[in-house]
RNA sequence: GCCUUGGUGGUGUAGGGGCUAUCAUGUGGGCCUGUCGAGCCCGCGACUCGGGUUCAAAUCCCGGCCAAGGCGCCA
């Protein structure tokens, strides 16, 4: 066995092969999508990330070395092929290699766990089990391929407003947040948690002067849920400004999902087609809002139980959903189902600078006005049950000149749903930890 | 955690007390010079585990494990 390349290196990817370069040499690196041999002329299906090209070899003009080469290839295997590109209106795109050297860089084993063709559909458990060959798939990487836009377009809005971008720690000292349950692990001597949110870090980097921060991140929470939207890693987009109000990060969060959209549709055409998905059916923004009450007399308009206070039920949520063409906040919550970081307002105490941005029946982000003032802050967690003794460290940042901010998190994860049109939240990450699964 | 449904070749399925367990795909071999879900011929490969009922269990009953969907949980 040879381990080396040697002087073999990729000229062109499927997707630079065209009829316009008909006649030239090109070496190709990939996987053997399919094989058909009709005796006389066999046709191998290369596929590498950006697509599939053929490889055309008739007995008459390729030696019956290279033939006996490609008989012995096997699905998936990888290979280098050089050859020679030729215009061929029965091919394919129009185009097709004659092949004058193959080599097997690696030969797959058969059977294959799962067909990678999709002739036979795999259920989502077999998917994920062989997930390195599920994502050879061309409709499974395009989700990635989304997201990854989706990425690069975020950070490039975050930049284009003068957000810096941070980074904290995952690994915690504190239980004591409230909510979600954490993750607990072994740090040295001490106990430790898995970060369940960005969120202290985020506004003593108020504190400490940096105005505006967004942070991408893996979040971790303890649940035990087992929906097609939970999972127990997820990546959170993180924002924080300070001398801005919820109002204010309602616009940088509308601006961003909208700048997303626009950019998915620019540059994941080919993606999208190959979901089958259409992206212009989503509304861009300015979103509508929902008031928070207006909200429970919907749901309740619809036969759906909903007592004012309450978080709304899957139920309300798809109720709610169905009277919204796309995004849409939800603002205005009750202040005792929100964080005991959030705002009350003054003149009605009972309901808060708090929204969410939701997607249809989607939660996507959910975002407040935070309390910086730092005796509130405390009496805030003392309502909750929450003992400031456990926050010490970033309720010192409310000490010495905390300045007025807002902020929110969006479940990037969820996000790249609304993007690509998928149903189950473990489509969109790569592989995907729930309350099952911890491999691969 | 609860409810519902299910677990049959590598993958996806049919069958639902008794014949050699169906079909597709795959896989191994053969034929074939324009395939593009290639086609044709031959072969290979399976009843989730444990217990029970029965002359006889893949099939019915009980339990476990696993999965899918729904709900709950989710500052």
């Amino acid at each position: 066995m040879d381990y080396l390349l040697g002087d073999l290196r990729r000229t062109h990817y499927s997707s630079d092969i065209s009829p316009e370069i008909s006649g030239e040499e090109v070496l190709l690196m990939g996987w053997v999508h399919e094989i058909r041999d009709l005796g006389g002329i066999i046709f191998v299906i290369i596929r590498d990330r950006d697509g599939l090209i053929q490889v055309t070899a008739p007995s008459k003009k390729v030696d019956a070395e290279i033939l006996a080469d490609l008989r012995a290839l096997r699905k998936e295997s990888v290979v280098a092929i050089k050859g020679t590109a030729q215009e061929a209106g029965k091919a394919p795109n129009g185009v097709e290699i004659i092949p004058s050297k193959v080599k097997i860089l690696n030969l797959a084993n058969q059977p294959l766990p799962m067909d990678p063709t999709e002739k036979v559909k795999a259920e989502i458990d077999t998917r994920l089990n062989s997930r390195f060959l599920d994502l050879r798939k061309a409709n499974v990487s395009a989700i990635f391929k989304i997201k990854a836009n989706m990425l690069k377009t975020v950070r490039q809005y975050f930049d284009d407003n003068d957000i810096i971008e941070i980074n904290t720690p995952k690994l915690v000292a504190s239980a004591t947040e409230g909510g979600t349950e954490l993750f607990p692990i072994t740090y040295f001597e001490k106990e430790a948690f898995l970060g369940q949110s960005p969120q202290l870090y985020k506004q003593m980097m108020m504190g400490a002067g940096f105005d505006k921060v967004f942070e991408i991140g893996q979040i971790f929470r303890a649940e035990e849920h087992d929906t097609l939207r939970h999972l127990n890693e997820a990546i959170s987009i993180d924002m924080e400004a300070s001398f801005k109000d919820d109002k204010d990060v309602m616009n940088i969060l509308d601006g961003m999902i909208t700048t997303v959209l626009q950019s998915t549709k620019e540059n994941c055409a080919k993606e999208l087609e190959i979901l089958d998905y259409d992206l212009a059916a989503i509304p861009e923004g300015p979103f509508p809002e929902v008031k928070y009450d207006d909200a429970v007399d919907i749901v309740n308009s619809k036969g759906i139980d909903m007592e004012w206070g309450e978080d709304l039920s899957r139920e309300a949520e798809k109720a709610l959903g169905d009277t919204q063409e796309g995004f849409y906040f939800l603002t205005d919550w009750p202040t005792a189902i929100k964080p005991f970081y959030v705002v009350p307002y003054e003149d009605r105490p009972e309901i808060s600078h708090a929204f969410d941005l939701m997607y249809k029946n989607l939660e996507i982000s959910s975002g407040s006005t935070r309390m910086h003032d730092y005796d509130t802050l405390v009496a805030q967690m003392e309502q909750r049950n929450l003992n400031p003794d456990g926050f010490g460290a970033y309720l010192q940042a409310f000490k010495y000149g905390m300045p007025p901010h807002a902020g929110w998190g969006v479940g990037a994860d969820r996000l790249a749903m609304v993007l690509t049109g998928v149903e189950n939240i473990r489509e969109t990450v790569l592989f995907p930890r729930d309350r099952h699964r911890l491999t691969p």
